[in-house]
DNA sequence: TTAATGATTTAACACAACCTTAACATTTTC
DNA sequence: GAAAATGTTAAGGTTGTGTTAAATCATTAA
């Protein structure tokens, strides 16, 4: 599989230089002119990378890199900004919002390219998080995928994250409590049957015998 | 409750930037700028990791790691250090200062977290409760599981409770008052006929080999 | 924007496991 | 052999969990 980039910049012919060489090196390229676009570009094609200028119309990088990282399907995704040489302020604001490096403009299509690549490279070590196998089931928290026999099933997010947090242990008993504080955190407050109903939707994807309940105690993934 | 994290280095536009970000995943964060510092800091806030420069005024990284790893308290605080990349010669040292890791400088957000996050898994492992054995029996606080010959028995959890007593301490006798208290608390009355009828449960499932009555004083695992 | 779809939470009730008790039996101690 | 301590059994009562459907909330598509 090769990986996806996000090209963000107001500028037509910056995007299609850019874009050009990194083509040709095997990427696949998306491209937006600016913050809006950008954010529906990358919640539309899951990045594994983006580059985007600081400086656009509409919605600068600076507030594109927040809203996208609020998005919990693109937590991992790699942002990059371009900026100007002298602009300093953004790069520290820009670090802030949670960007992960940043290219001085004007970019030359050698230093993207071998940044990109060491960029990317990262992206392999972090997401190390490998997928888990127990009984017939994968979980693979980075692809968010699990897969039952060979064929996948799909898992809503709530569903995904008790699954995950049941196979981050395999077999240890998680209490209702480490349960609430993992999924809901500790300042929300849901009924106690919540998490009963998630349970069973578990169940009723993968089976009555992956997940047991100790009663008084919590559940467990059955061996 | 969230793990504290202590950060220390002479450059406040690191901590801040590193700060931001760990505080985003939700960790206690706190900071110093030199060895002295960080002491007093790690002293107060008990953190359980510290990321430290090794290159700092007043008391450079190294010494401090030294300090710290000579008070008891601290003794399982995890420091991780912060060198420039080419400063192999610190690297080595600050291990033999007994630090436990260590990152190269500059560091990127992302790779701090995925870090601290599998420093922290650590930690984790380390406190977990060790299954205990006894003849063929083996009790698995964490996982909530007994094996008798690799069989596993389902237990309640009053009886899963009783029998972890028992374990605590294998030979020890233990009175009902003991039993009393630690299965059912200090405010709680319950019949005196109440404990015979689970001990009698664990005889039920484990065989009348194990427990033995110590009549007039209580009951242990007998040898 | 609104509509529509899907995800999440709530509420009400059903159900089963668990715990405790009580009554009586058995064993141990003196 | 009587008293004291413990063992046994089965019957409620209690509690925690399962289940379902409907209500709310969030997201996507139109």
């Amino acid at each position: 599989m090769s990986y996806r980039i996000l090209l963000v910049d107001d500028e037509p012919d910056i995007l299609e230089i850019l874009g050009y060489n990194l083509k040709k090196e095997g990427y696949e390229v998306f491209m937006a002119e600016d913050g809006l676009q950008a954010i529906v570009q990358a919640k539309k094609h899951k990045p594994h990378l983006i580059v985007m200028d600081v400086m656009m119309p509409n919605m600068d990088g600076i507030e594109a890199c927040i809203k996208i990282r609020e998005t919990p399907e693109l937590s991992k995704t790699i942002i990059t900004f371009l900026s100007a040489r002298s602009e300093d302020y953004s790069q520290i604001s820009g670090l802030n919002a949670g960007a992960d490096d940043y290219l001085t403009k004007p970019v030359r299509p050698r230093v993207l390219l071998s940044k990109v690549k060491s960029l990317l490279r990262r992206l392999e070590d972090i997401s190390t998080e490998k997928p888990q196998v127990f009984k017939d089931i994968t979980i693979d928290p980075n692809k968010y995928k699990v897969l039952k026999g060979g064929v996948e099933i799909k898992f809503a997010k709530k569903e995904f994250k008790l699954l995950q947090l049941l196979f981050s242990n395999i077999g240890k008993v998680f209490t209702r409590d480490e349960i609430m504080n993992t999924i809901w955190g500790t300042d929300v407050f849901v009924g106690d049957r919540t998490i009963d109903v998630h349970i069973r939707k578990l169940r009723e994807k993968l089976g009555n015998n992956v997940i047991e309940t100790i009663k008084g105690v919590g559940y467990r993934l059955s061996e």
